[in-house]
DNA sequence: CCATCTTTGACTAATATTGACTTTTATTAT
DNA sequence: ATAATAAAAGTCAATATTAGTCAAAGATGG
C-alpha cells in the first residue's frame, strides 16, 4: 500500500540498515543511482526524515571519497533526550517536526502509546488551526516544550 | 430509496472494503475518476460519512505518492460522557473549566493520572499564553475537544 | 417554498522531484 | 609548493503531484 513515492522508499532503505547498525555511511551519488533519482533528492530525504527531532544526526564530507553519514543519536539518559528535543524545538515547530519529536519520545519510551496519541491530538494541525501558521507553530512549540519539561519530573 | 446518489455509492464502495480490511488507502483522484466525480467530492464523502463518531479515523498525505487512508476503529464505552464534555466545552474554555474537565476524565477513568498530567501541561494558562485571553480559551477548547475525540477509541 | 444534502470547480496548501549552480575537498600536473 | 582539475556534496528555486477548503449552484424531500 505504501512506498509509492521514492523518498519514502529511500527512507525505508536507510532505516532498515539503521535497524541493525548504529550508523550508515553512504555515497550520495551511489544511492541516487540505485534509486534512479537526482542526487539532491537524497538531501531532501535526509532533511525531511533524518532530523534531530527524528533522533538522527548527519555528517558529511565533500570532495574525493566524500560521504554522508547518518547516525542514530546516542543519548545518555532521558534528561539528555529531553534537553536535546527541547533545544531542537526552539520557539516554533511545524506539525511534521512535532510528529517526529513525538516519535522520538515513543522510541525512547519516555511516553506510552496512549500518551503519544494524546500529544498528537493536542499538537495536530487541525487542532491548532487558527488561520495563522506562524502562531500555530509557536503555540505548538509551547505545548511541546511544556510537556517535555513536565516529563522531566515523571520519569 | 438509498444508494441513489453518488456519495452513497462511494460510501458503500469504501465500506465494503472496510468490511474485510481494517483500513483502506486510496488515491483521491483515482476514486474520483472511478466514479466520475470531482476530487473534492471524495472529501465530502469522507467528511459526512467517515467521522470519528461513526468509528473511523482518516489520515492523508499530499504530494507525490499522496493518499487518503481510512481506518475503522473500535469505539469505547463512555461515549456519552465524552459527548457531554465536548458539548460543555463548546468553542472556548477557561483554564479553570479545563481543569474541571480533566478531573471528570480522571474520575471516570477515561485517562490515567499521567495522561491527565500531560493534558494539564498542554492546556495550562502559561503554556498557552499568547497575550489574548479569548484566543487562548479558544485554542484550549480545540485542544481539549481533539483529545476527547481521541478518547473515543482504542488505538 | 424552504431546508438540507449533493455536486462542482476555483483556489490553496503540502509534499516530492528535478536541475542549474555553488562550495568543499582530494588529486594531479607543473 | 602551487595551480589546475576532478570528484564529491550542498543550496535553492522551479516544477510536478498530490490532497484540502470553501462557497456557489443544483437537486431532493417535506
Amino acid at each position: 500500500m505504501q512506498g509509492k513515492n521514492l523518498s519514502d522508499v529511500i527512507e525505508a532503505y536507510l532505516k532498515k540498515i539503521l535497524a541493525n547498525d548504529e550508523k550508515v555511511e553512504i555515497s550520495r551519488s551511489d544511492i541516487a543511482n540505485l534509486f534512479d533519482v537526482v542526487p539532491s533528492q537524497i538531501n531532501y530525504v535526509i532533511k525531511t526524515r533524518f532530523t534531530i527531532q527524528n533522533g538522527y544526526t548527519v555528517e558529511s564530507k565533500r570532495g574525493g571519497g566524500g560521504y554522508i553519514r547518518i547516525e542514530k543519536v546516542k543519548l545518555l539518559d532521558n534528561l539528555d533526550i529531553l534537553d536535546t528535543l527541547i533545544n531542537a524545538i526552539g520557539d516554533s515547530i511545524s506539525q511534521r517536526e512535532g510528529k517526529a519529536v513525538i516519535g522520538t519520545l515513543l522510541a525512547n519510551e519516555l511516553v506510552t502509546v496512549n500518551e503519544a496519541d494524546l500529544l498528537s491530538a493536542a499538537s495536530d494541525k487541525q487542532t491548532l488551526s487558527i488561520g495563522n501558521k506562524e502562531l500555530e507553530n509557536e503555540i505548538r512549540a509551547k505545548i511541546m516544550v511544556s510537556i517535555l519539561n513536565h516529563l522531566r519530573y515523571k520519569s
